[in-house]
DNA sequence: ACGTGTGAAAGATTTCACAGCG
DNA sequence: CGCTGTGAAATCTTTCACACGT
């Protein structure tokens, strides 16, 4: 959002990462209804995480306070977040592990698939198509894009690099596609995103070290790994 | 909200980033002390690079207007931000880009080159090697370490990868370290925080999706890849 | 008794209006 | 005149206290 034209400047905004902001990195966005904070979402993700990780090894009950100890925030806060979707704990006794996951799984829309397609199989594209996380949590990678000639037809984990002028096709032949991950340099990120938004994609998750200009109802997340270094920096030259 | 993130982690925005947080961002940082925002600080590292990217195609000057624009967020905010810091710009003029980045530089702390070791040398570890916005930003890495046998003794990148138990001989023999990447699975990283504390970093970049417990004077940025794909899915399903 | 859920207070960040100065 | 720098207002987020249910 953000707009800002010429003199008169409009309200709008805030979000951060953010992992960054981010945010914080951590930034702010505009919801459109919502009245729940962005951060709020963030740390839902995290609580699922810690979620998943206590019942991997059994445990079945949790209560605020240990969820905020593991999560590094504070009880009053984990039950506010739980509290922007309904009520999920039993008073005087806490909350079932096995539910709460599920009910945070249906908040974060983790309930159906996603497909992903993720663009630029340099360094970076690679790692994240090895990252496990991702298949764990219900998105699934169905297309890799380059517009390297010499990566194009090639097979990376048994998936076929194809050009990104061929997205359309691969779309309307393989059906929607909702998130796209642009891991190319900065100088090639603004085509691609326009090219994925072009093509029906929705969400997309941006690791070009460079704002992107979207239509509003696309939602991007931005990463920027040399940013999260320089907060670092910044802290380190305070003392 | 919006959207858009970026956002270390800790907490961060309009372009936030999960990261954030988190930091966010995912995860975000921790800000002592100071009475400057957190998401300030991620904000200037990405005016950096925006002036960074214009005075590289020859632009010398620009208002906060123009900087609000790239930066897509409103130019109060890019004023306030730098106001935090001092006066420099000129009224009826606006900024002059490379007095402004060298200005940006020093607060971030990035007039020093900063001594960083990577821990974990799968894909991730890889791609952070080669990406090159780290080297240019004063942020040298000095050091490959794994826990891993077959990759103990193999060089990357021209790089000794070395055992983590050896991190305090590294350290004694080359010098001290500030910075520690940490890019190992979720079960190893907060064994690899506390050998990184032990020898005296100050400052982790943690890739994990675990919250690290530290001392309070060590800085921690989080980037969870999955928390960011998992945001994305929240504002998909919010329609 | 005990921990959740929540309205209200406190605190933090962003937006705004405009004074200030080249 | 134009754009910066900033106190004050608006907005947003977190913390808190405590009523509520079991």
């Amino acid at each position: 959002m953000a707009k800002q034209k010429g003199r008169p400047e409009k309200k709008v905004h805030q979000n951060r990462n953010v992992s960054a902001r981010i945010s914080p990195a951590g930034e702010k966005g505009k919801s459109l209804r919502s009245a729940i904070p962005y951060s709020t979402v963030v740390r839902l993700a995290q609580y699922l995480r810690i979620l998943e990780r206590l019942e991997a090894v059994g445990t079945t009950k949790i209560n605020s306070n240990e969820l905020a100890k593991e999560a590094k925030v504070n009880s009053f806060l984990v039950r506010k977040d739980l509290s922007y979707f309904g009520e999920f704990g039993v008073r005087g006794v806490g909350y079932e592990i096995k539910s709460l996951i599920r009910e945070v799984q249906r908040i974060l829309g983790l309930n159906r698939e996603r497909r992903v397609v993720l663009v630029g199989i340099g360094h970076l594209g690679r790692a994240l198509l090895s990252y496990k996380g991702f298949a764990e949590e219900g998105f699934h990678i169905c297309g890799l894009f380059d517009s390297d000639p010499a990566k194009i037809r090639t097979t990376v984990n048994d998936l076929l690099v194809r050009s990104v002028f061929t997205l359309e096709d691969f779309v309307e032949e393989s059906g929607a596609v909702d998130i796209g991950i642009i891991a190319v340099p900065a100088f090639s990120a603004q085509f691609v995103a326009n090219t994925l938004v072009a093509v029906g994609v929705k969400g997309l998750l941006n690791f070009a070290p460079i704002p992107l200009t979207v239509p509003p109802h696309i939602i991007t997340v931005s990463v920027d790994l040399t940013t999260n270094l320089e907060v670092i920096s910044y802290f380190l030259s305070q003392r």
